[in-house]
DNA sequence: CCTTGACCTAAAGTGAGCTTTAGAAATTAC
DNA sequence: GTAATTTCTAAAGCTCACTTTAGGTCAAGG
């Protein structure tokens, strides 16, 4: 496959570290496209890295693969997406992990007041009724 | 059920905002005990509702069960946990709470400089390259 | 006493996010 | 040209943290 032109899925895998199955995956649930070449097979367009890229990251702050999706409604389809493209995004998610970070930290200074406070009545704990919006909507593990 | 004694199950759930089903469950992984009455009910001790509110926190900071039950290891078993006991877990947990509060505020900073930075190799992204720490071990959401 | 609601266990089901498997076709390397 | 590797699809499997179900037992109120 000569440089400058589409990416198998194996090479997309080495070049991300993201599994060849995992990616699959994601084209499965919208995260990303492939065009296919004569053989039924899949070619990446060089700027599906940068997609992959983001998607690494906001998993890693606990985004999911649907809120995922819907941030990346906002990038054209029809064409590379630009600085302006990402600038958008980045400019939405970036309010959200800041809003994540503050929750964590509330709940973390919580927990200073709290832990060894002697409290034991759930209704006065501040840690119980610390901020619930970082609790997660659904079931499964959560930031880490 | 008389005050200042154990607690039924039902009670509990109802005071912690925790389904039954779920407490029930975190004593098959080992975070509860409970005594049982003559009939094979469940009796909590008071002191239950502050290691469930540990567990609720934790969760919302995305500790793992296996996580919550290795902090546990430094409970005592034979006797209600003190400041003491509580203090020793607060101090391993809060400091696992920086890490990792740190680790998204450096990813969040690398994402700053990465968005719309034109930059197109994975190998050089500094998003890419971020602290890896907070990467999730295992599969499922993370932190929200 | 008897009904109603709370509680019991064991096992199966759920949803997210993948991985594994199986069998076949395409591509690459020699 | 042929062997090895990569890729393909569809379906099943896996882990985590629970919930639901099924078929009973226990306890509290009237």
């Amino acid at each position: 496959m000569a440089l400058g032109t589409e990416l198998s899925i194996g090479q997309v895998a080495q070049r991300t570290g993201v599994a060849v199955s995992a990616l699959r995956y994601y084209e499965t649930q919208g995260l990303l496209q492939a065009n296919r070449n004569a053989g039924g097979q899949r070619r990446f367009a060089r700027a599906t890295l940068r997609r992959i890229s983001f998607i690494i990251a906001a998993q890693k702050f606990g985004f999911s693969i649907a809120r995922i999706r819907e941030l990346f409604v906002n990038l054209p389809e029809n064409r590379t997406p630009n600085e302006t493209d990402w600038s958008k995004i980045a400019l939405e998610f970036r309010a959200e992990l800041d809003a994540k970070i503050a929750s964590l930290e509330k709940l973390r200074d919580n927990l200073d007041g709290c832990i060894g406070c002697g409290c034991l009545s759930m209704k006065k704990c501040a840690l119980y009724n610390a901020d619930d919006k970082v609790a997660a909507h659904g079931a499964g593990a959560q930031l880490l």
